[in-house]
DNA sequence: GTCTATATACGGATAGAC
DNA sequence: GTCTATCCGTATATAGAC
């Protein structure tokens, strides 16, 4: 790893935990530079857009990694309900530890991004059809029909969003466990 | 209606018009004065407190405007998952239509107000608990238990936030159509 | 109560030495 | 590739006339 990959690493990083916990116009260029002990040059010299470009390829980098953690949670449990379950369950608990990992919505970004910059609003939308797709990937393993599979993704994307908002305003895991509980009802017909 | 309220009331529509689409840190306070017709003197006399205080006023206006109605749209029929379907359906149709009052959602603003004041966190959540309650009542007078309607109800308010949040990232109405189809199912034991 | 002019700080971005 | 100094615009907030 040389020292260029290093530096755009460092900033990268230092950039999606602060958009993602505060926001995009939150966070300020010169407050990513501090905190990740880069100078302003180094980060217009790898992001030559500046802002925009920088928030783009964090909203990539997360979406990529947390789909890898979709992944991976879902693929504990053969049975879909269980499956899922314990998904959101381990949501809810990552909520408690704060630290760089809990970053499982981009939606914040999102919603700041959906009006000012339509490119960023086609990147938050590939993001989240990366996380859809692989909630459909394990209900179509899990025997349920392509049409079903596709509804029942589309549904639990909007619980999984809605409890994780709500639970991010209230600061507590409420809406996530009451999430939890309601898979069973959601995916009772294959 | 006097001098005073009518300055304060234009003052409140346009930032309540303006946070709600763009956000907390996008909406500049020159912007509220120059698309609201007063000079920011007067904000200032209104609101001395600035912005926080103005975005406080904003969000509890909303607030209680999407209570009443949501309580006018639920009233509307008897049995409570038409009633809720049609909530939904209702949603969908208003989005359509890009005017003032289409502003279903807080969301944005409190994602973006949780990190900075603590005390603007407390006002979203009074407001969420406001919404959550008209459901909660429509469900009692329904005939659920007080513990079923008190579960429902937050389901309810996830769903419908997962819903809107992904809808306005996607621009289409896709996910509403889909909640307001999963309304029978999530109602069915009372 | 209303309005304008201004203070002050910080934002993103750039130039250019090394 | 790395770093510093600086430009310029805009942000919130205030002072003080009317």
């Amino acid at each position: 790893m040389n020292a260029r990959t290093n530096t755009r690493e460092k900033i990268l990083n230092t950039a999606a935990f602060l958009f993602q916990k505060n926001g995009y116009h939150a966070t300020g260029l010169n407050e990513i530079i501090k905190e990740s002990g880069t100078p302003k040059g180094s980060l217009y010299y790898h992001f030559p857009n500046g802002k925009e470009e920088l928030v783009a390829a964090t909203i990539k980098l997360m979406g990529d990694k947390i789909q890898h953690q979709i992944k991976e949670e879902l693929a504990k449990n053969s049975d879909p309900v269980l499956a899922f379950k314990e998904f959101i369950l381990d949501l809810a608990q990552n909520f408690n530890e704060k630290d760089q990992e809990n970053c499982f919505s981009i939606g914040l970004l999102a919603l700041e991004t959906v009006p000012i910059n339509e490119s960023l609003r086609k990147t938050c939308i590939e993001v989240y059809d990366l996380w859809t797709d692989a909630y459909y990937q394990k209900l179509v393993s899990s025997g349920f029909s392509s049409e079903k599979a596709r509804e029942l993704s589309l549904i639990l994307q909007l619980i999984i969003e809605g409890a994780i908002t709500i639970s991010l305003i209230r600061n507590d895991t409420t809406m996530l466990v009451a999430a939890a509980e309601k898979i069973p009802v959601l995916l009772e017909n294959k």
